[in-house]
DNA sequence: TTGTAGGCGTTATCAT
DNA sequence: ATGATAACGCCTACAA
């Protein structure tokens, strides 16, 4: 039923060798029986089979893209560059979405594995990193998305967490504040865990001392800022400044300071990571430390691609992009109003 | 290298024929032999090929899922109900996103039928009828998101979009509003059009006349929005009240009017449609149309992973979800305030 | 320039 | 219960 090289090949009396020769556009043709063949081809409908060619070429020209959250508007950036320079070099992505569940994201390897793409782009939850150290010793190239291993080299796309964490709070000492809490997500991932050293530094350089009732944690969707929030401005002594350890949180924290009748930033400032879209939105209006999204998807398809093309490497690729602190009205800051907010 | 499963048969001392039973948990092998044959695959670290599997069977249990915008909210949830659905039923999916861009939607699909995808899931922004209908006449199932064609019958999960664009817009007018303007997205595609219909409708029943000059269109992106509002604003009777055809384009209407010194709702009332999370922030608090995003990707997977299943059927599904008002500060009803917005 | 034939890793259909 | 062996659709030496 479907079409196939054999068929064409019987309609056009030549071997499918050449048929297949001719698709291809090798050069080894004749003009002539190229051109009959490309248009025999488009007229009996043909359609190559990639699983077929995979089968034979060892590569399936796609990629897989494991990430944590789909429906927190950092990773759609991050996604659309990935697949933007993926689909420009001739790959697909498979996208996969772990809703924060390491065995869903272990689940998910070992599928994109088994169907075989050239190479994987993970955003990885999981704290196992004997497993992950595992993954990176097979064949299948691989770059990290925001995270950084301790015992085994691999190739990486990050931000310094620790520096765009410390810039977003040394931003609140200069403002004055002196009690300012960290809202985290998970505890044990590793946007948590470094923007949370980022925070200790800023206060440990301006002599301010840690205290543990002022850090939470939790998950990274709005509930557990909206939670974390009400919890801390409970506290006997409640802080004047939030920092939170993404833009989705910083947005359930506004959330919660508001329905105590509290203002941002006059009461209790905030401020946010990530710089997703709306958090430039006039009535958000949020401080917070961009990340260069679309160009750290861009970014690891390209290294990735490359690793996939070039075989591989001794050295593996450790870019590690500068954060920006971007203050808008949420952290009381004046450098940047409503007015000037992109849209 | 990779370990196939001549490579077990040889260690085994079977067949090859009979590994692949074992391992497939066929009832034709001995207990005995299934059991060592499956511990020798482990041990030696055995992964299945997808794709030699996938050009006997004929069958790559891969779904391809294509959308216009992964960066506007409303995708991400349409995608992770397709993503979820699929999952369970032991799906991957190939999530391609057109930015909107005719050309490449059509390559995607051209690209998805040579991966040999079970399936197609399409969010099409295509004017061109004719293409889609010949591409259901092949013999992918295909499922349509919010996309109803004239010509041709279909499977397709929609919400009803006049009904929902005639709710809202009946709504401002119950709200005295008579100088009703209508944002719209891409001038062609169904979400404009049949919004503008509802939106049409509402006025005829109302008595108010149609007017040109308050329609407008653009991109279904924010700037859009906020440029059109800007014109409207400068008209010389301007609109009391603006109905966006998504949330997105509400978003970009609400930054002009508040750049304009004006107020929302007090001088201009707005509603979206979409009920992105966003829309429900108490600092946004969007008067909008909700659809059922995630349901409409989950019964899109189901509907097709069905027909897949038990190949084409004469009837195709049509599936049109009702949507929802919901009403928040933005539009200046009252019925939901801040504090009771979702979080 | 073109044809022949082997093989990619599986599943499936015969026998045995 | 197990073993040969032929597909599946394609690419690619090697031969002609």
């Amino acid at each position: 039923m479907t079409v196939t090289i054999k068929d064409i090949a019987r309609k056009a009396g030549v071997s499918y060798a050449t048929v297949s020769r001719a698709l291809n556009n090798r050069p080894e043709v004749s003009e002539k029986t190229r051109r009959e063949i490309q248009r025999l081809a488009a007229e009996m409908g043909y359609k190559p089979n990639a699983i077929a060619r995979g089968l034979v070429t060892r590569e399936t020209l796609t990629l897989g893209l494991v990430i944590p959250d789909i429906t927190n508007p950092f990773f759609p950036e991050v996604a659309r560059g990935v697949e933007e320079a993926a689909s420009e070099a001739g790959y697909s992505v498979f996208l996969c979405n772990t809703n924060w569940d390491v065995d869903k994201e272990r689940t998910y390897i070992e599928l994109l594995e088994e169907k075989r793409v050239d190479g994987l782009i993970l955003a990885s939850v999981t704290e196992d990193e004997g497993y992950l150290a595992e993954l990176l010793s097979r064949k299948t190239p691989v770059v990290l998305i925001n995270r950084i291993l301790d015992q085994v080299d691999t190739n990486y796309v990050a931000i310094d967490n620790v520096k765009g964490a410390q810039q977003a709070v040394e931003h609140l000492i200069s403002l004055g504040h002196r009690r300012i809490a960290y809202v985290g997500g998970l505890e044990h991932v590793e946007s948590t865990t470094e923007r949370l050293h980022g925070y200790r530094l800023a206060l440990a350089i301006n002599n301010i001392p840690f205290e543990e009732e002022l850090v939470r944690y939790g998950s990274f969707k709005k509930e557990s800022g909206y939670e974390n929030a009400l919890s801390l401005l409970s506290l006997p002594e409640p802080p004047t400044a939030i920092f939170a350890a993404n833009d989705i949180l910083a947005l359930g924290v506004i959330q919660a300071i508001k329905e105590r009748g509290l203002k941002v930033p006059e009461n209790v400032a905030v401020v946010g990571f990530d710089d997703i879209p709306f958090a430039a939105y006039a009535e958000v209006n949020l401080t917070t430390v961009a990340q260069p999204k679309y160009t750290m998807g861009e970014m690891a398809a390209k290294i990735l691609i490359d690793e996939i093309r070039k075989g591989p490497s001794p050295e593996k690729k450790h870019i590690v992009l500068p954060p920006t602190l971007v203050i808008r009205a949420s952290s009381g800051g004046r450098r940047e109003g409503p007015k000037n907010s992109k849209h």
